[in-house]
DNA sequence: TGTAAAACCTATAGTAACTATAGAGTCAAG
DNA sequence: CTTGACTCTATAGTTACTATAGGTTTTACA
Protein backbone atom coordinates (compact mmCIF):
# COMPACT_ATOMS: atom_id res chain seq x y z
CA UNK A 1 0.00 0.00 0.00
CA UNK A 2 0.74 3.18 -0.44
CA UNK A 3 1.68 6.37 2.09
CA UNK A 4 -2.28 7.22 2.14
CA UNK A 5 -3.65 3.96 2.97
CA UNK A 6 -0.94 3.16 5.48
CA UNK A 7 -2.24 6.88 6.98
CA UNK A 8 -5.55 6.22 6.75
CA UNK A 9 -5.92 2.33 8.59
CA UNK A 10 -3.11 3.65 11.08
CA UNK A 11 -4.45 6.82 11.70
CA UNK A 12 -1.34 8.20 11.78
CA UNK A 13 -0.73 11.23 9.45
CA UNK A 14 0.43 11.34 5.99
CA UNK A 15 3.79 13.37 7.38
CA UNK A 16 4.19 12.21 10.67
CA UNK A 17 4.86 8.77 9.31
CA UNK A 18 7.12 10.46 7.16
CA UNK A 19 8.56 12.12 10.32
CA UNK A 20 8.88 8.87 11.81
CA UNK A 21 10.84 6.89 8.97
CA UNK A 22 13.31 10.45 9.30
CA UNK A 23 13.54 9.78 13.26
CA UNK A 24 14.51 5.90 12.38
CA UNK A 25 11.43 4.78 13.70
CA UNK A 26 10.32 3.07 10.75
CA UNK A 27 12.47 1.00 8.51
CA UNK A 28 13.01 2.84 5.50
CA UNK A 29 10.22 1.71 2.39
CA UNK A 30 10.60 0.17 -0.46
CA UNK A 31 9.72 2.40 -3.42
CA UNK A 32 8.07 2.14 -6.54
CA UNK A 33 9.77 3.47 -9.89
CA UNK A 34 8.22 7.15 -9.43
CA UNK A 35 9.62 6.95 -5.80
CA UNK A 36 6.16 6.33 -4.39
CA UNK A 37 6.30 4.80 -0.51
CA UNK A 38 5.46 1.23 -0.20
CA UNK A 39 4.11 -0.44 3.08
CA UNK A 40 3.74 -3.93 4.11
CA UNK A 41 1.68 -5.39 6.97
CA UNK A 42 5.06 -5.32 8.85
CA UNK A 43 5.77 -1.90 8.35
CA UNK A 44 1.74 -1.33 9.39
CA UNK A 45 2.88 -3.33 12.44
CA UNK A 46 6.09 -1.03 13.15
CA UNK A 47 3.71 2.02 13.13
CA UNK A 48 0.64 0.79 15.43
CA UNK A 49 3.85 -0.06 17.75
CA UNK A 50 4.84 3.55 17.92
CA UNK A 51 1.20 4.87 17.98
CA UNK A 52 1.27 2.42 21.03
CA UNK A 53 4.25 3.66 22.54
CA UNK A 54 3.07 7.29 21.88
CA UNK A 55 0.02 6.63 23.63
CA UNK A 56 1.81 6.31 26.57
CA UNK A 57 3.78 9.14 26.51
CA UNK A 58 7.04 7.29 25.71
CA UNK A 59 9.41 9.76 24.06
CA UNK A 60 10.66 9.11 20.37
CA UNK A 61 14.47 8.36 21.83
CA UNK A 62 12.83 5.76 24.19
CA UNK A 63 10.68 4.50 21.72
CA UNK A 64 13.97 3.90 19.40
CA UNK A 65 15.05 2.44 22.47
CA UNK A 66 12.91 -0.26 22.82
CA UNK A 67 12.75 -1.27 18.99
CA UNK A 68 16.11 -2.00 19.56
CA UNK A 69 15.72 -3.99 22.43
CA UNK A 70 13.09 -5.94 20.23
CA UNK A 71 15.71 -6.88 18.00
CA UNK A 72 17.94 -8.45 20.50
CA UNK A 73 15.10 -11.32 21.35
CA UNK A 74 17.60 -13.41 23.58
CA UNK A 75 18.60 -10.82 26.04
CA UNK A 76 16.87 -9.89 29.19
CA UNK A 77 14.12 -7.87 29.36
CA UNK A 78 15.37 -5.67 32.48
CA UNK A 79 16.42 -3.06 30.53
CA UNK A 80 12.59 -2.67 28.86
CA UNK A 81 11.26 -2.99 32.53
CA UNK A 82 13.23 -0.41 33.61
CA UNK A 83 12.48 1.95 31.37
CA UNK A 84 8.73 1.33 31.82
CA UNK A 85 9.32 1.79 35.53
CA UNK A 86 10.74 4.85 35.00
CA UNK A 87 7.74 6.04 32.51
CA UNK A 88 5.73 5.38 35.43
CA UNK A 89 7.79 7.42 37.31
CA UNK A 90 7.49 10.44 35.24
CA UNK A 91 3.94 9.91 34.63
CA UNK A 92 3.35 10.14 38.89
CA UNK A 93 5.49 12.88 38.94
CA UNK A 94 3.29 14.67 36.38
CA UNK A 95 0.47 13.99 38.32
CA UNK A 96 1.44 15.33 41.53
CA UNK A 97 2.21 18.38 39.79
CA UNK A 98 -1.00 18.77 38.12
CA UNK A 99 -3.03 17.87 41.95
CA UNK A 100 -1.27 20.93 43.33
CA UNK A 101 -1.94 22.92 40.56
CA UNK A 102 -5.49 22.27 40.27
CA UNK A 103 -5.96 22.88 44.01
CA UNK A 104 -4.48 26.15 43.59
CA UNK A 105 -6.75 26.71 40.41
CA UNK A 106 -9.83 25.39 42.10
CA UNK A 107 -9.31 27.72 45.50
CA UNK A 108 -8.67 30.82 43.17
CA UNK A 109 -11.50 30.14 41.58
CA UNK A 110 -13.85 30.25 44.24
CA UNK A 111 -12.64 33.76 45.44
CA UNK A 112 -14.17 35.28 42.17
CA UNK A 113 -17.38 36.81 42.28
CA UNK A 114 -18.32 37.08 38.77
CA UNK A 115 -20.58 40.58 39.28
CA UNK A 116 -17.47 41.98 40.39
CA UNK A 117 -14.86 44.56 38.32
CA UNK A 118 -11.27 43.62 37.99
CA UNK A 119 -10.01 46.14 40.92
CA UNK A 120 -11.66 44.12 43.26
CA UNK A 121 -10.90 40.68 41.96
CA UNK A 122 -9.94 38.07 44.15
CA UNK A 123 -8.24 36.01 41.18
CA UNK A 124 -5.71 38.62 40.09
CA UNK A 125 -5.58 39.69 44.10
CA UNK A 126 -4.18 35.53 44.55
CA UNK A 127 -2.37 35.94 41.37
CA UNK A 128 -0.15 38.94 42.58
CA UNK A 129 0.43 37.72 46.04
CA UNK B 1 18.61 47.18 39.38
CA UNK B 2 20.47 45.62 36.59
CA UNK B 3 19.26 42.05 35.27
CA UNK B 4 21.39 39.83 36.90
CA UNK B 5 20.23 41.34 40.28
CA UNK B 6 16.63 41.09 38.95
CA UNK B 7 17.53 37.46 37.78
CA UNK B 8 18.44 36.23 41.81
CA UNK B 9 15.68 37.79 43.81
CA UNK B 10 13.45 36.32 41.06
CA UNK B 11 14.27 33.02 40.47
CA UNK B 12 13.85 33.20 36.66
CA UNK B 13 17.14 33.24 34.46
CA UNK B 14 18.45 35.65 32.48
CA UNK B 15 17.46 34.86 29.23
CA UNK B 16 13.87 34.11 30.38
CA UNK B 17 13.66 37.61 31.73
CA UNK B 18 15.02 39.10 28.17
CA UNK B 19 12.81 36.36 26.09
CA UNK B 20 9.29 37.82 28.53
CA UNK B 21 10.25 41.47 27.82
CA UNK B 22 10.55 40.41 23.61
CA UNK B 23 7.10 38.36 24.39
CA UNK B 24 5.52 41.77 25.97
CA UNK B 25 4.76 40.29 28.89
CA UNK B 26 7.15 42.68 30.84
CA UNK B 27 7.32 46.39 29.69
CA UNK B 28 10.35 47.49 28.66
CA UNK B 29 13.05 49.03 31.25
CA UNK B 30 14.88 51.88 31.61
CA UNK B 31 18.62 51.44 30.08
CA UNK B 32 22.13 52.81 31.89
CA UNK B 33 24.25 55.08 29.16
CA UNK B 34 25.50 51.87 28.00
CA UNK B 35 22.50 50.45 27.47
CA UNK B 36 22.02 47.84 30.55
CA UNK B 37 18.85 47.22 31.50
CA UNK B 38 17.57 48.91 34.47
CA UNK B 39 14.66 47.34 36.76
CA UNK B 40 12.91 48.44 40.30
CA UNK B 41 10.09 46.97 42.02
CA UNK B 42 7.21 47.49 39.73
CA UNK B 43 9.39 45.44 36.62
CA UNK B 44 10.01 42.55 39.90
CA UNK B 45 6.27 42.39 41.04
CA UNK B 46 5.72 42.32 37.01
CA UNK B 47 7.97 39.41 36.75
CA UNK B 48 6.32 37.45 39.90
CA UNK B 49 3.14 37.84 38.40
CA UNK B 50 4.14 36.08 35.37
CA UNK B 51 6.09 33.78 37.11
CA UNK B 52 3.32 32.69 39.34
CA UNK B 53 0.96 32.29 36.24
CA UNK B 54 3.40 29.53 34.51
CA UNK B 55 3.77 28.22 38.31
CA UNK B 56 0.04 27.26 37.22
CA UNK B 57 0.77 26.46 33.02
CA UNK B 58 -0.93 29.18 32.36
CA UNK B 59 0.25 29.91 28.06
CA UNK B 60 2.18 33.03 28.29
CA UNK B 61 -0.91 34.22 25.76
CA UNK B 62 -2.89 33.80 28.54
CA UNK B 63 -0.88 35.67 30.63
CA UNK B 64 -0.62 38.47 28.02
CA UNK B 65 -4.67 38.15 28.46
CA UNK B 66 -4.71 38.22 32.36
CA UNK B 67 -2.45 41.14 32.04
CA UNK B 68 -4.41 43.45 29.46
CA UNK B 69 -7.16 42.94 31.98
CA UNK B 70 -5.46 44.17 35.13
CA UNK B 71 -5.18 46.97 33.01
CA UNK B 72 -8.85 47.80 32.87
CA UNK B 73 -9.39 47.85 36.42
CA UNK B 74 -13.09 48.82 35.88
CA UNK B 75 -14.29 46.00 33.56
CA UNK B 76 -15.96 43.16 34.64
CA UNK B 77 -13.65 40.34 36.18
CA UNK B 78 -15.28 37.39 34.09
CA UNK B 79 -13.10 37.20 31.62
CA UNK B 80 -10.33 36.20 34.05
CA UNK B 81 -12.83 33.91 35.73
CA UNK B 82 -13.47 32.19 32.29
CA UNK B 83 -9.60 31.92 31.66
CA UNK B 84 -8.97 30.72 35.20
CA UNK B 85 -11.92 28.17 34.50
CA UNK B 86 -11.01 27.45 30.80
CA UNK B 87 -7.18 26.32 32.44
CA UNK B 88 -9.19 24.26 35.54
CA UNK B 89 -10.71 22.48 32.37
CA UNK B 90 -7.22 21.73 31.03
CA UNK B 91 -5.71 20.21 34.18
CA UNK B 92 -8.45 18.09 34.28
CA UNK B 93 -8.28 16.77 30.93
CA UNK B 94 -4.74 16.22 31.70
CA UNK B 95 -5.30 14.48 34.81
CA UNK B 96 -7.94 11.82 33.26
CA UNK B 97 -5.18 11.08 30.29
CA UNK B 98 -2.46 10.90 33.08
CA UNK B 99 -4.77 8.12 34.85
CA UNK B 100 -5.61 6.19 32.75
CA UNK B 101 -1.90 6.08 31.12
CA UNK B 102 -0.48 4.93 34.86
CA UNK B 103 -2.87 2.61 34.52
CA UNK B 104 -1.80 0.69 31.33
CA UNK B 105 1.71 1.69 32.44
CA UNK B 106 1.23 -0.33 35.64
CA UNK B 107 -0.63 -3.25 34.30
CA UNK B 108 1.88 -3.48 31.76
CA UNK B 109 4.83 -3.39 34.66
CA UNK B 110 3.16 -6.28 36.57
CA UNK B 111 3.55 -8.84 33.30
CA UNK B 112 6.98 -8.32 33.20
CA UNK B 113 9.17 -10.82 35.08
CA UNK B 114 12.87 -9.70 35.07
CA UNK B 115 14.78 -12.95 34.54
CA UNK B 116 12.93 -13.71 31.17
CA UNK B 117 14.46 -12.67 27.84
CA UNK B 118 12.73 -9.89 25.99
CA UNK B 119 11.16 -12.32 23.52
CA UNK B 120 9.16 -13.42 26.21
CA UNK B 121 8.57 -10.55 27.57
CA UNK B 122 4.84 -9.19 28.23
CA UNK B 123 5.53 -6.08 28.22
CA UNK B 124 6.81 -5.91 24.51
CA UNK B 125 3.78 -8.41 24.29
CA UNK B 126 1.26 -5.95 25.08
CA UNK B 127 2.80 -3.16 23.38
CA UNK B 128 3.07 -5.23 19.81
CA UNK B 129 -0.80 -5.80 20.31
C1' DT C 1 46.10 54.29 35.27
C1' DG C 2 45.98 49.99 32.92
C1' DT C 3 43.95 45.70 32.43
C1' DA C 4 41.53 41.64 33.29
C1' DA C 5 37.38 39.60 34.85
C1' DA C 6 32.60 39.88 35.39
C1' DA C 7 28.48 41.42 33.77
C1' DC C 8 25.91 42.86 30.13
C1' DC C 9 24.29 43.37 25.04
C1' DT C 10 22.03 41.39 20.46
C1' DA C 11 21.10 37.84 17.36
C1' DT C 12 20.70 33.23 16.27
C1' DA C 13 20.14 28.21 16.80
C1' DG C 14 18.56 24.30 19.39
C1' DT C 15 14.97 21.51 22.10
C1' DA C 16 10.33 17.84 21.36
C1' DA C 17 7.08 16.06 18.45
C1' DC C 18 4.89 17.15 15.38
C1' DT C 19 1.98 20.26 11.66
C1' DA C 20 1.74 23.09 7.64
C1' DT C 21 3.33 24.92 3.48
C1' DA C 22 5.61 25.55 -1.19
C1' DG C 23 6.77 23.88 -5.32
C1' DA C 24 7.46 20.02 -8.01
C1' DG C 25 6.76 15.21 -9.87
C1' DT C 26 3.65 10.86 -10.69
C1' DC C 27 -0.33 8.32 -11.73
C1' DA C 28 -5.25 6.93 -12.93
C1' DA C 29 -9.54 8.08 -15.17
C1' DG C 30 -12.18 10.11 -18.68
C1' DC D 1 -3.94 14.07 -23.34
C1' DT D 2 -5.32 16.55 -19.72
C1' DT D 3 -7.15 17.09 -15.18
C1' DG D 4 -7.22 16.04 -10.49
C1' DA D 5 -5.72 13.23 -6.82
C1' DC D 6 -1.81 11.63 -4.83
C1' DT D 7 2.94 11.74 -3.73
C1' DC D 8 7.69 13.72 -3.28
C1' DT D 9 11.43 16.81 -0.77
C1' DA D 10 12.71 20.66 1.82
C1' DT D 11 11.68 24.17 4.84
C1' DA D 12 9.29 26.95 8.36
C1' DG D 13 6.23 27.25 12.28
C1' DT D 14 4.52 25.79 16.98
C1' DT D 15 5.65 26.58 22.78
C1' DA D 16 8.52 28.21 26.28
C1' DC D 17 12.46 28.38 26.94
C1' DT D 18 17.92 27.40 26.98
C1' DA D 19 22.42 27.85 24.99
C1' DT D 20 25.77 29.86 22.23
C1' DA D 21 28.72 33.28 19.63
C1' DG D 22 30.73 37.44 19.31
C1' DG D 23 30.83 41.87 20.94
C1' DT D 24 30.46 46.00 24.59
C1' DT D 25 30.47 47.98 29.32
C1' DT D 26 31.54 48.14 33.94
C1' DT D 27 34.07 47.03 38.06
C1' DA D 28 37.95 45.61 40.83
C1' DC D 29 42.48 45.26 41.67
C1' DA D 30 47.61 46.00 41.10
Amino acid sequence: MKIGELSKTSGCSIQTIRFYEKEGLLSDPERTEGNFRLYDVTALKQLEFVKHCRSLDISLIDIKRLIDLKNKPEESCSSVNALIAQQLALVNKRMKELKALKNELQQMASTCNSDNTIEGCGIIKSLDS
